[in-house]
This record gives C-alpha cells, structure tokens and sequence, in this order.
DNA sequence: CGCTTCGTTGAACTGGGTCAACGCGTGTGG
DNA sequence: CCACACGCGTTGACCCAGTTCAACGAAGCG
C-alpha cells in the first residue's frame, strides 16, 4: 500500500497563508484515516451529523442541494488538497450533501484534533478561516456565473476555474488533463439541462476551444477559454496576500 | 446625536455563538466611527484596499459583482447587525464591490482593533468565522434558488430569507413591514430583468402573497410565501448549535 | 450478449428577455 | 408655485435561449 500523508493539505494552505514548520509538522501529525469513493458515492448527506472532517487527498468530489421540486444543483466542487467541510468545526448538522464526481481518496480526520490544533496554532486557525472566505468567494462567483451569463460563457467559465484550481494542487493540466463530468454533472453545476450542455459542448468543440471524448472533456485552448469567459481569477485569492504580519 | 453602540453586533453574534461577559464588553470597547450612506452610495469598491471593517447598524446595503458584459449580479443582501467585510481580516483587496440598498448607517472598525480583539478572545474569533460558514451556506442557497427555481419561486424565497433575517436582526415585521427595492435591484439578485420582475410581483400580488406600494413591498402571507417558495431555514444556521464546549 | 448509462439529434415549445411606449410620483429650478 | 425632467413601474408585442420530449446509438459492464 502507498505512503499517504496530509502533505496535500500543508501545501495547498501555504499557497495562501503562511505555515511555519511548528505548525507544519503538527498538520502532518493529525492522526486520520482514509476512506476511497467511487464515482457518486456520498461522503455524507444532507441531514447528517458527523464528527469528522474530509481532506480530498485525489479525485473529486461535489456539494449539492436539493430544490424543492427535486432538481439538483451543485454548489461547489472540490479538487484535491480541499477541505470539504471545514465548517465541522462549528457546525454539526448540514444542509446539504458532497458526493464523488470521480474515484476519490479522503482524508477523514477526528474533527476535535484539528479543533485543538486550530486553537494552539493562531497560523493554523486563520489558514482555515482564510480557506472558508475562499469558499464564499467562489460561491459569489458562482452566483454571478449562473444569474447573468449566457450557457457558453459559463460553461467556459467553470472549465477556467477547475482547470486553474487543479494545476494550483500541483497537477499539470495543459492539452492532457482530462476533466471526467457528464453532461448532467455540468449541468447541475451550471443551471443547465443536459441537452443543452451537450450543444453548447458541441459548440465549444466547433471552435476549437475543447475536445469531448466519451464522457471527458480536454481543455485544447485555454487563452481561448479565458477570452471567452471572461476570466478573472481575482476571486480565487490565490497568491499569499494575507496582511496580518 | 443619538448615542449609537456596537451593541447590535454582540447580538447579533449570540444568536449563533457563546460570548462572554468579557468578550461582550471588548467589542462594545471597540473603537469606531459612523459612517452614513444614501441609497446607492457605494461603502466600497471593487479593486480598492481598505484597513477597516464596517458593521451595518441600520438600514440595508449588497454585495454585487460585475459580469464581462456590463451585467451586475447581486450575490449577497446585508441586513442590520450583519458584518459587511469580515474579509477584511485576511484579505484587503476586493473583487466586488458594496453599496446601500437604502438609507444606511455604518460603524467603521479599525480591522487591525477588531484583529488583535479576535488573537485574544477565541471565543470571537470562533464567533467571527461561524459568520463566514453563513456566509458561504446563504450563497450556496442563492445558486440554487437561480439556477434550479423559476422566476416566481426565486421571489419569494428571497423575500422569506430577507423577512427571517431582518425579525431575527430584531426588529419586527409582519404586516407593517416593507422592503424598499426596485424591481432592477430584486432582478440583479435573482438573475432576472427588471421588467420580469414587476410581472412575478404582479403575480404573487394576485394571488394575495405580497403587496407592492410604489418601490416598496410588504409581505401579506409569509407563511404562503414559505410554502410557495419551499422555505427551509436550515441554511441560514439561526440556532446556537455550536458544538465546541 | 443483453442491459444500462449516457451522449446525440431533431422538433416543438415556453419562460423570460427585449424593445418600446406610456404614466405616475417626486424633485428641482425658474 | 408651477412646469418640466427624471426615475421607475407598467404594459404589450415579439423574440430567442434554453427546455422538453422522444428516439436512437455507442461504449462499458456483468
């Protein structure tokens, strides 16, 4: 069996907070366990108590809510190196629920240890905190995807974003990533019915910008895409602009 | 001149969080100045740098990003008590900007005050950051309301979370209730057109929801509304519910 | 090899957008 | 104090992006 560590975690909350090695070694240090996903498998659903916190080591997984007329729709989703639910720390019941996109490799950590470490290491607590403005940043972005941008731009929109948070956990992109989502997952996460994802795909395609293959899409000509959507990555925060010194 | 406190906000914590008596007494020792804004005053621009944090005292304000094609979306309402730019902790550029919804009065905190208050007391900071959670849980409810319910829907649900929010700001609502937005303010929050609008409003106006004098709107049936819009107030995490003790 | 899942395509439909005209308060300047 | 202008709600006619429904096909899996 492969050596798995949080290292994942360490590097992606250095990208935007400082981490020195005191409190490096004490992330390294939570005792965890690992748990794998197949494609649409829950990591937990809405409704559930749970007193463990979710590190994505590989894959991806998706947060979704549930309308009342059973449409589904995806709030958020998470590449490796994320917390999936940091909010644990306070809040113990959810309203909604997080579901693999892909096979997938958890981290599941005692929600109490990373409290503890939260509360002796200041570092620690406002990385976190600082992943959590992130994580409304985004959905804010989201927002404004879905409320007033037309099917074209905004599925060119998510692909900027996933393809730039992928590449910032330290994997390589450019014309072999691959990015596995049917055409309802995109859907969902658009506001879209399939139909019309497979057309705007299509179109997408025409132009040059992707290639779809079966059920994954390769992203051709990502200044393309930038172009297109209009792409700005300010909401990603994703240099260490962190001003407390 | 009326003798203004930060009182609203220690209230507004405790509905979600434990605070001290001590706790209380350092916020309410903060240092701080008022700000008064019109309708559409802006309290801060996208791209500016700010070292303060303000807390809205009354009246309402948004939050609203730009899209590539001119279209402004609303992705957040702030309502009396609500802290507008937490963010401010962590990050000092903004890629969005805010404005007054009405007539709004704003204390000014020095962030670097409100940072060296939150290193001290954890029980602040927890206080703090549990608002950040909400934050994100009200925005990940927006994106479904846009991208999953149809224009008559999204209405109304707005109106059951902002009358929630505003009765649990403390203040009554009820029949005498009214909320001051154009019908191009309620489309950018809901990703619709002006013109939509007034029709959705004439229609939950038929149907004895809502009354629409002038630019204000009263609600008449909340619990019709609730119903209608399939409210479930779990989102907005309005129980004490922390489970750190 | 048959079943399931999902992409693909076409045709018809509709919720909401667009455009344009009008009307009613309100505020403002002469 | 009146007149005009401006902001915004209202309404109607038309349009279109995206939905709906349905049929078909191809890959993957047991």
């Amino acid at each position: 069996m492969e050596y798995v560590t949080l290292q994942r975690l360490v590097t992606k909350l250095r990208r935007r907070s400082t981490i020195d090695l005191a409190s490096e070694n004490s992330l390294l240090n939570l005792p965890f366990t690992l748990k794998k996903l197949s494609r649409s498998d829950y990591l937990f659903r809405s409704g559930e108590t749970i007193s463990v916190t979710y590190v994505l080591l590989s894959g991806f997984t998706f947060r979704q809510k549930v309308a009342g007329d059973g449409g589904r729709q995806i709030v958020a989703i998470q590449v490796p190196g994320d917390i999936v639910n940091i909010q644990s720390l306070q809040l113990n019941m959810y309203d909604h629920s997080v579901q693999a996109l892909s096979d997938a490799t958890i981290a599941v950590i005692p929600t109490s240890a990373l409290l503890v470490l939260a509360q002796s290491h200041d570092e620690i607590m406002f990385a976190l905190w600082l992943d959590t403005f992130v994580d409304a940043s985004i959905a804010w972005e989201w927002i404004t995807n879905i409320g007033r941008r037309n099917a074209r731009i905004r599925l060119a929109h998510l692909l900027c974003e996933i393809t730039l948070r992928v590449e910032m956990a330290g994997f390589h992109t450019g014309a072999t990533h691959k990015l596995a989502m049917t055409s309802e997952d995109i859907g969902d996460a658009l506001g879209l019915t399939p139909v019309h994802v497979t057309r705007v795909i299509k179109e997408l395609m025409r132009v040059g910008l992707i290639l779809r293959e079966r059920r994954s899409i390769s992203i051709l000509d990502i200044n393309g895409l930038r172009t297109l959507a209009d792409f700005n990555q300010a909401y990603l925060h994703l240099q260490n602009i962190n001003h407390r010194i």
